[in-house]
Order: C-alpha cells, then sequence, then structure tokens
DNA sequence: TCCGATCTATTTTTT
DNA sequence: ATAGATCGGA
C-alpha cells in the first residue's frame, strides 16, 4: 500500500453523493458536469487521491488544468492528501506546460532542440509586425493582432500555413475582408518561428498533435505513461486540446472532464463547447455525473445567477441549488463617474472589513477589462487599503524584463530571431536599423537564421562597413561568452552576470528617473526570483542528480508565466483582477465593477447571439464567485481612450430578479447607514464627484481635495500642482484647442509634457 | 547612427 | 494617458 488508506476513507465520507460517485468511478471514461460552487476541484483532487489510494502508480496520472494557479492549487490539495512524494509524481499542469515539456524531450521529432524558445502572445505579435513591415503591407489592412488572431484560430484549429494557403474557404474569406495576403503571412511567419527555434502558444498544441498522429511510437509511449487522464475546464478546449486528448486517451480510455457550459467563457480564442456533446460520440460507455448543489454561495446568489443565465438559449439543463442561508440583498452601487465608482467601492470594502471585522482577502473586485483597474487602484490607494492585480502579463511584459528574458533566450537559443532583434542594440551599441535590415534579408535570401548571418556576414554577402562587422562580433562574442558561463554556473549568477555585462542595467541606472530606478527595481526582482528558484529547486530535489538549477530550466515555462504566478508574501490583500481570471476562485465578498452597456456586455460581443451569450456567461461566472454577498455597480460617465463617454447601464442588471437586490441608492458616504433611496436618474447635486472625494478621504493626503483649474489662461512661469507629480513650474505652452499642452518641471522629477484637455492641473501662482 | 519631437494605436477577455 | 513607433534634422 502505497499510502494509508484510512484518511482516504475518512475524505470520502465528506461528498456527497454524487461527487462519490464520480470520485469512485475508477476505470472507464466519465464526465462531470459541475455547476459553479459544486466541488468540482474536490472531486478531481479526491480522484487523483484515490487513484493513488487504489494503487495506482503517480507516474500514470495525468491531471490537466488551464491555469498554472489551478495547477498549482491542485497540487497542493493532493498532496495533502497523499504526502508530498505521491503528490509530487503525479503529473499535474496546463496544457501548455505539459505539451511544453513533452515537446521539450520529443520535439526533435518535428526537428526542434530541447531548448526550442516560447514566443508568448507579445512576441509573436512583434514577429507578425516585423513580417507585414518586411512585406510592404498596409499595416491599417494587416493589423498585427488582427493577422495574429486570425493566425491563431487556424492553428488552434490544426490548420497548418499551407492547408491555410490551400483551403478556399479561408482565402475567400480574407478576400472579401480585403486581407487577401494573410496566407502569405501565415507561412513567413510559420517558416521564421522555425528557424528560430521557436514555438508559440498554438504551437505547443498543434505540434503536440503533429507529434501525436505522425510518430505512433511516441503516442505509444504517453499512452502507456498516461493512464488516467483528468481534464479541469473541459468547457474551454479547443479544437486541437480535443484531439490530443482523444489520442491520449484512445489505448486506455480512462478519462475524465470535468466542466460546466455555462461558464464557457474561452469561444473567443477558439475554445468549442461542442467538445462536451462530441464526449458521448467519442466515449458511447461514458458515465454521467452531475453536481448541482452549489456550497459556495447564498441562495440569493444561486438564484440571482441561475436567473441571469436562464436567458441564454444554449446550454445543457441543469439546477443549481444550495441548501445554504438566504444570504444578503446584492449590493447596488451607481457613480456618476468611473473615479466615483472606484471610491464607493473603495468606501463600501472599507465600511464592511470595519463592521464585520474582515481581512482584505475577503474582498474581490472583478472587472471586464483590465483597464478598468486604475480608478479602483487609486480609490483603494487613497484609503491604505493593500490590494493586488492579478493582470495576466503585466510583470513579464515589461519592457526591462522582456529585455533581460531575451538576452538569457538568445544566450540559451541563438536561433532565437525576436531575442537577437530586441536585444542587439539595446543598449545602443551602434547597430542600427539599416545594419539589420540588411541581416533579415539576407538571413531570409539563405534561409538561416539571423544568427548565423550575424556571425559571419561575409559568407551571406551583406555589404557592412568594417566598423559595423567588428561591432557585430562583438555583440556575438559577448553571447557566446554569455553561454560559455551558462554550462558552469547556477542559474542566478548567469542571470546576473548578463544582466550587468549587457550594460542593461547600467543603462537604466544611469537614466537616473523615476521610471529608470522602477526599472532597475524589477530587473532585480526578476533576478531574486531567479535566485529563489535555484535554492527553492535544489531543496526540493534533494538528492535528485538531475536538477542543476540552470538557467534554462528557469527559462523553461517562464513565457507561460502570468502576474498571477508571482507569489507574493503578504497575502492580505484585496483581489483586482479580470473575470476571465477570476474563473475558478472565490471569495467571500465580490464587487462587479463597469457593468455598462458596451464595457460589459463588451461592445464587440453585442452584435451576434452567441457572442452576447458568451458575455452572459461571463457574468454568470462573476456572480458565482461569491459566498456572501455581491456587490454590483457601475457609473453613468467614464473615461474610455481618454474620452469622457455618457454609459447606459448594463442589460444585465435588468436581468436579475428586482427582490433579490438591495433598493438602488446612492451610497452616500456621509450616512452611510442612510435610509435614503435616490431616483435612479441625474445624481442631485450634492454629488459631485469631487465633493464626495473629499469626504471618503481618511489619511489628509494631497489628491483628497484637489479641484483642477481652468488651465485656460495657463502661462510660462506660472506655479502649478498636478495630483501625482506635486508642485512645479510651467516651462512652456504650446498648441491650440484641444491639443494644447504644457511643459513643466516637477520637483524631484523632472520636465513633463501634459496635454491640458487630460491634465488635472491646479494653479498655484 | 543618434536624438528629440511628433504621431499613433491602444482597450476584451489568456495560455 | 501613455508607450511605442516613426519621422526629420544633426
Amino acid at each position: 500500500m502505497p499510502f494509508e488508506l484510512i484518511p482516504v476513507i475518512e475524505f470520502l465520507k465528506q461528498l456527497n453523493q454524487e461527487q462519490y460517485d464520480a470520485v469512485v468511478h475508477k476505470d472507464g471514461s466519465a464526465m462531470v458536469i459541475a455547476g459553479a460552487g459544486s466541488g468540482k476541484t474536490r472531486v478531481l483532487t479526491y480522484r487523483v487521491a484515490y487513484l493513488l489510494a487504489n494503487g495506482v502508480d503517480p507516474f500514470h496520472i495525468l491531471s490537466l488544468t488551464f491555469t498554472n494557479k489551478a495547477a498549482r492549487e491542485m497540487k497542493e490539495r493532493v498532496m495533502n492528501l497523499v504526502g508530498d512524494q505521491q503528490g509530487r509524481n503525479v503529473w499535474m499542469g496546463t496544457f501548455h506546460s505539459v505539451f511544453a515539456r513533452i515537446l521539450r524531450i520529443e520535439g526533435h521529432h518535428l526537428g526542434y532542440p530541447s531548448n526550442y524558445t516560447i514566443y508568448d502572445s507579445d512576441d509573436s505579435k512583434r514577429l507578425i509586425r516585423n513580417i507585414i513591415k518586411e512585406k510592404d503591407l498596409d499595416n491599417k489592412a494587416y493589423s498585427p493582432s488582427y493577422v495574429a488572431h486570425r493566425i491563431s484560430m487556424a492553428k488552434s484549429n490544426l490548420i497548418s500555413a499551407e492547408e491555410y494557403a490551400n483551403n478556399p474557404d479561408l482565402l475567400s474569406a480574407d478576400d472579401s475582408a480585403k486581407k487577401p495576403l494573410i496566407k502569405d503571412i501565415y507561412l513567413t511567419y510559420s517558416n521564421r518561428l522555425k528557424k528560430a527555434d521557436a514555438m508559440d502558444f498554438d504551437d505547443l498544441l498543434f505540434n503536440t498533435y503533429v507529434l501525436f498522429r505522425d510518430f505512433p511510437k511516441v503516442l505509444y509511449k504517453y499512452q502507456q505513461k498516461f493512464r488516467y487522464v483528468l481534464v479541469d475546464e473541459y468547457q474551454d478546449t479547443n479544437h486541437a486540446q480535443y484531439l490530443i486528448l482523444n489520442k491520449l486517451a484512445a489505448l486506455n480510455e480512462n478519462i475524465c472532464v470535468v466542466g460546466d457550459d455555462a461558464q464557457s467563457i474561452y469561444a473567443f480564442r477558439g475554445a468549442h463547447i461542442g467538445n462536451i456533446l462530441n464526449f458521448k460520440h467519442d466515449y458511447p460507455d461514458f458515465k454521467l455525473f452531475k453536481l448541482e448543489q452549489n456550497y459556495r454561495s447564498t441562495k440569493r446568489i444561486v438564484s440571482a445567477a441561475n436567473k441571469v443565465i436562464a436567458n441564454n438559449k444554449d446550454q445543457i439543463h441543469k439546477t443549481v441549488w444550495t441548501d445554504n442561508d438566504e444570504g444578503n440583498l446584492i449590493g447596488y452601487i451607481k457613480a456618476t463617474s468611473d473615479n466615483e465608482e472606484g471610491a464607493m467601492v473603495a468606501n463600501s470594502i472599507f465600511e464592511t472589513k470595519m463592521n464585520q471585522q474582515l481581512p482584505n482577502i475577503a474582498f474581490a473586485v472583478l472587472y471586464r477589462t483590465n483597464a478598468q483597474s486604475r480608478s479602483i487602484e487609486e480609490a483603494l490607494r487613497k484609503l491604505n487599503i493593500p490590494y493586488r492585480i492579478f493582470s495576466g502579463l503585466s510583470f513579464y511584459s515589461r519592457k526591462e524584463i522582456k529585455d533581460l528574458l531575451a538576452y538569457i533566450r538568445l544566450t540559451i537559443n541563438h536561433n532565437d530571431e525576436d531575442a537577437l532583434l530586441r536585444t542587439i542594440n539595446m543598449p545602443a551599441r551602434g547597430i542600427g536599423k539599416t545594419t539589420m535590415e540588411k541581416v533579415v534579408i539576407a538571413a531570409d535570401a539563405y534561409n538561416v537564421s539571423l544568427w548565423e548571418v550575424l556571425n559571419t556576414p561575409i559568407r551571406f554577402h551583406v555589404k557592412i562597413n568594417s566598423g559595423t562587422a567588428a561591432k557585430l562580433e562583438a555583440f556575438a562574442t559577448m553571447i557566446k561568452s554569455f553561454a560559455v558561463e551558462l554550462k558552469k554556473k547556477d542559474a542566478f549568477e548567469v542571470a546576473q552576470h548578463i544582466a550587468t555585462s549587457s550594460g542593461l542595467l547600467r543603462l537604466y541606472r544611469e537614466e537616473d528617473t523615476p521610471e529608470g530606478i522602477s526599472r532597475v527595481e524589477n530587473i532585480e526582482e526578476l533576478l531574486n526570483a531567479i535566485k529563489e528558484f535555484v535554492v527553492k529547486g535544489a531543496e526540493q530535489n534533494e538528492g535528485d542528480m538531475e536538477y542543476q538549477g540552470s538557467l534554462d530550466e528557469f527559462m523553461q515555462d517562464v513565457a507561460l508565466l502570468t502576474d498571477a504566478d508571482k507569489d507574493d508574501e503578504d497575502k492580505d490583500k484585496v483581489s483586482l483582477m479580470s473575470i476571465h481570471a477570476a474563473k475558478g476562485l472565490e471569495f467571500p465578498h465580490v464587487f462587479i465593477v463597469g457593468l455598462e452597456e458596451n464595457l460589459f456586455p463588451s461592445i464587440q460581443s453585442i452584435s451576434t447571439r452567441t457572442e452576447l451569450e458568451e458575455e452572459r456567461r461571463l457574468f454568470y461566472v462573476a456572480l458565482t464567485r461569491a459566498q456572501e454577498k455581491v456587490t454590483l455597480s457601475h457609473a453613468e460617465s467614464r473615461y474610455r481612450w481618454g474620452q469622457f463617454t455618457i454609459t447606459e447601464p448594463s442589460r444585465f442588471l435588468e436581468e436579475i430578479d428586482e427582490k433579490l437586490i438591495d433598493k438602488p441608492k446612492r451610497a452616500n458616504i456621509r450616512l452611510p447607514q442612510s435610509r435614503q433611496t435616490m431616483p435612479q436618474k441625474r445624481p442631485d447635486k450634492n454629488f459631485k464627484p469631487i465633493e464626495y472625494a473629499g469626504a471618503v478621504n481618511s489619511a489628509g493626503k494631497k489628491e483628497e481635495n484637489f479641484v483642477p483649474s481652468d488651465t485656460a489662461a495657463l502661462q510660462t512661469g506660472m506655479r502649478v500642482e498636478h495630483p501625482k507629480f506635486g508642485k512645479g513650474k510651467v516651462i512652456a505652452v504650446e498648441g491650440q484647442g484641444p491639443n494644447k499642452k504644457a511643459t513643466v518641471f516637477f520637483t524631484g522629477i523632472g520636465n513633463k509634457s501634459l496635454l491640458l484637455r487630460f491634465a488635472r492641473l491646479r494653479i498655484l501662482s
């Protein structure tokens, strides 16, 4: 017996009948349709524990999730159930990270080295942008994001560049969209990735599929290895993922998928709800389990969510119910502006926290778009409420981080084109645009990587003068010297060496501006993370001779990391995140902000029913994150892309039963307990944002009572104050009308050029 | 090639 | 509002 069976039996008692049945259904295919909050993660983790308890070797279990966070959480929970030793050996990870790992081992069958680079969407967009430029295409018709999306859709449907170029449907669609050359961009893009020994996110799936399709022996090896396959969030799988799972499970058919069609929110990137329906065709003997009891939320929340989702036509019937208390009414906040919305949300958090003595982690603010975090952040900061933003990629997509990572990538994989282009003149080394253009053209002509041309420019007939040649050689020599270090030292030492010798750190140090300082800090933070990786890895792998703590190990899936994966010592913070990022999480108190037409539902998604239904599922996901209380909020006006916009309340607000919502009232901060209810029309004059802002603030900082002046008469020499930059002196005023702007010298910050249309300035003298 | 000034796209969601 | 790309002059 691998470990004590007793605890598992004990744990099994905690399950309800359906959960229990799903957990102990050991062999054969199974689908678990799990309503929100019905304990699906629990079923998955217990199932893994149950398999282990029944003598299944941990090496034979594969468990796939969509986010690293979900994978990590599951791993922790499993380790708690069955002990670290067993738990660690189960393959648990995201589709992308697991397949990336398989491709490191097997990629040679497809002509990839094991140190291939993973391009994140930023990198691939850069590459696409370059190709568009090289082909001299109109970058209005061919916007990189559009092309990237198009290629991504093709890849997730397993359509290669060659197949794309021969597919009449796709071609005519592109023709009528007046973008007939997408096929050429796709072809070039694929070639360039291959030449750079790089894969983008979609390639990780695409190539895994090709590997399994074309190399039956390899497929057989993994079928043997993964005798039990578990999949979380099955409703979000795309076609490529579906077929890979199909192949993997074909031998043993021990596949257990868990999902909820009502929570499918990734159709926009190719997820296919139909995969749930296909399941019964592929595995006719499958067992279906439905988890309908919600353990997470109050009756009112469950009922509101059910009512909302009932408006969707496309759904699998199920009845989510709960035994929990009736609970609070759903809160409602109506603000005049986005800033006021932030202040009211922050204030409500502050009050609830004080009244009920709750920690910050009890609260989450969810929004449709990441850009909405700003006003919330500002408001929380004013009230000294600590918060953490879980926004996609912000840390890893910072320029300085990308730069350092690019040096490391280039050191590991010299063929990495994006890394080379990014680093070669950063800091400036006198290798400019002209030279690199010649190199790119030569690389293209001889079908080799940029690195090869760089090393022996003469061989590829690049016409450059000796000075430039020397510069290129110096750069190549430097990268080669880094590569030598790589073999000798641990990850931290090499990374630090690279940061210093490349001149990157010096460059930012010399900047001596607040931005420069924060860049240096970010680089140091990355170096710390690498250090931690070395230390932690060494501890965990004690006695494991395989583990070197080397930099390539660190880099292996750094491209797959997001901000949410950084650890944070101080955990007690309010969470700010997009609804997409909140999937799978729960919080006692949830604020859903920006419930306005054209924002949520998004303006891009209101034209078709299916898109609108996806937005509604998103709203459903948001509502069902809450355990105790949901508060909905919207603002009557909002700045969007620098424009002041008047907004309409979201249609979703009307889809909730009025009886469940706290009477629409203006949250008067001065009279927080007031029964006063406000009309739903215009706010009365007492509720100017400024007055309000003054009332909420507690700390007595400058920003609180900030009243911007009319800057029409602003003149050179005037002393002004800015809420963020502090006091300063106007150096110059230029431009006319809406483009009028001022250059202001702020003490301790330096010159800032501000558009008066936007800048909030107070004239002091 | 470098530097500063000017223009522009960005905002949907993520691995 | 802002970062990044682009342009033009030195």
